[in-house]
DNA sequence: CTGTTAGCGCTTTCAC
DNA sequence: GTGAAAGCGCTAACAG
């Protein structure tokens, strides 16, 4: 049914060697590469993977781990993840791992069994035990303890660009809203360097930060808001936050950006598609998945690389805050 | 450095043929069995899914192709199906398109090399001639003239609903707004039976259906609400759509849902979850990815499986349309 | 340059 | 039941 390298190697009348250096490029001469790309063609004949990676020990294929691929900010990481790889002839497992360590073990497993090159993860949960320093692993948004590699969007400053951004718009009592998970990760730098800076320009902060899984986020923020009635000013740790507080703020009788003006975290396709446009601090998504891809087959290579990567953030104006000239105006 | 089976089998005292049956759930000894377990505990053994692959001709893997995985009903679809692959231990290879067929074509050939069980797809280009049908392949929203396998919701029966909605609604002109595709697929069934129902309940429809890739979405939706400023009862090809669409027509001055009402299509978490609920007419995603993939797996294991699966929709009630008490009243 | 050959790690007869 | 042995399709080392 299936030609194998042995029907080429027949139909051609030449050895298997000889096909193996014709499919991996190897030298030969002219007249038996030609006669073994014709037989190639006529047996429709493509090589078996498989085969390959088990005498290799190579797969060209790495996996994705990220809690789950349907939320934008992952599914649009996920997209440039692939890209990148398929440009390199790399293959990509895509793992959910709903936020379950177990779940995230269990794919580390399976990648040990795949011999997959290597993994990139996107994980909030306790899986520190299981990454070990052999396996080729570049984490997004997330360190360790041990020394795993990582890339991450410059969080920091993005805490301090949102509160100098709505400084500048007249912001007198800002906010930050948010979740949290217990493992250590940067974007907790989200909110910290947010208060830091908000602190330097004198101007007062309030802090709404829940640990996830978030019971009730409306009721909260509703608590919130109406506990601070003069928060005209809020940071969210993502877009989607930002769209929620903006749905509840509303509900509550505010305007936005008249009253309250917001800026999310993300900057992620959808929100700018969306005719909601929110203002947001932008992660540079596509150069961040470039990094982790190229750190990661790196490693793969066996080559020695730097372990943090922080990339720079920028600020996304949309329709959630104010224009700057006008809020010059009105203070 | 990586255990193998013969270590294994050397440190349990036994043959590899025993290992083997311990992995495999066959039958051995219960002493033996112990002895075994114990090793590879010990050894920290995980057996090479490579070799197995190429001894038992089987991978426990497939793919799935679709335009770009940030579009967040690919993405959604794309999370239902890997959480039904993982249930049932397979893998899953996420490849973006871009829509182009050359590069489906590429994953296809790609398919064939790694020995992927079986495809599931979502293309809307020309990839007939390359869909063979010894090829598992489950197609979504999408017939092939060549019998393959399809998955779809009931868009005839979607595009129906949508105008029953919207005259129930009180709407008196109706209008389509999508793009489409030369190939043809399910989701033109859309704006035809909207057409249709429009005309079987006596109301006015015009129709803006442009073909993509859209040059300039918004001055040709400008010029048709404008042309056409009676136009109250809105149906798009999706909720992204309506969501440009809303946007548009708030910029016009007109407001949603008292002056137009917008239904999309999809029913996504996304537009779910963001503070504009868009009314919608849902597809069931989740039935959709297990019906594709467990027709697949029957496929791949030989078995006969109808060619034609088509699940029901249903009307998720937003804030784009208005209460239908609201709609008698003013009516 | 090229044909032959020895495995990669696993499953699966086949005797014992 | 269980060990030994024959490959699955491929690559790479070795002779020619």
């Amino acid at each position: 049914m299936k030609a194998t390298m042995k029907d080429v190697a027949k139909l051609a009348g030449v050895g298997v060697g000889s096909v193996s250096r014709v499919i991996n490029n190897v030298p030969v001469k002219d007249s038996t590469r030609k006669k073994i790309e014709s037989a190639i063609k006529e047996l429709n004949y493509e090589p078996d993977i498989y085969a390959r990676g088990l005498k290799m020990n190579k797969t060209s294929t790495i996996a994705l781990i990220l809690p789950t691929v349907w939320h934008p900010f992952f599914s649009e990481f996920a997209y440039h993840v692939e890209s990148e790889l398929e440009a390199r002839d790399y293959k990509l497992y895509l793992c959910n791992s709903d936020g379950k360590s177990e779940k995230e073990y269990e794919y580390i497993q399976m990648v040990k069994q795949n011999k997959v090159d290597g993994i990139i993860g996107i994980t909030y949960s306790e899986i520190d035990q299981y990454i070990f320093s052999s396996l080729p692993f570049v984490s997004i948004d997330r360190y360790f303890v041990e020394d795993v590699i990582y890339v991450t969007a410059d969080n920091a400053e993005g805490g301090r660009m949102a509160a100098k951004e709505l400084a500048k718009r007249g912001a007198s009592h800002l906010a930050f809203i948010g979740g949290y998970q217990e493992t250590p990760n940067e974007t907790k730098n989200r909110r910290k360097y947010f208060e830091i800076e908000a602190q330097n320009l004198g101007i007062p902060c309030d802090t709404l930060n829940l640990l996830e899984p978030i019971e009730d986020l409306e009721k909260e923020v509703e608590r919130f808001l109406t506990e601070h009635p003069t928060i005209d000013g809020i940071f969210t740790i993502n877009d989607l936050a930002a769209l929620d507080v903006i749905r509840i703020a509303e509900k509550l009788g505010k305007k936005v950006p008249e009253d309250i003006q917001v800026i999310g975290f993300d900057g992620l396709k959808m929100t700018r598609e969306t005719n909601y446009l929110v203002t947001s601090i932008a992660q540079p998504l596509e150069e961040m998945a470039k990094a982790a891809v190229s750190l990661l087959l790196q490693v793969v290579e066996g080559k020695e690389v730097q372990r943090r990567t922080i990339l720079p953030v920028s600020f996304q104006e949309g329709t959630t805050t104010k224009k700057v000239k006008d809020a010059a105006k009105i203070k």
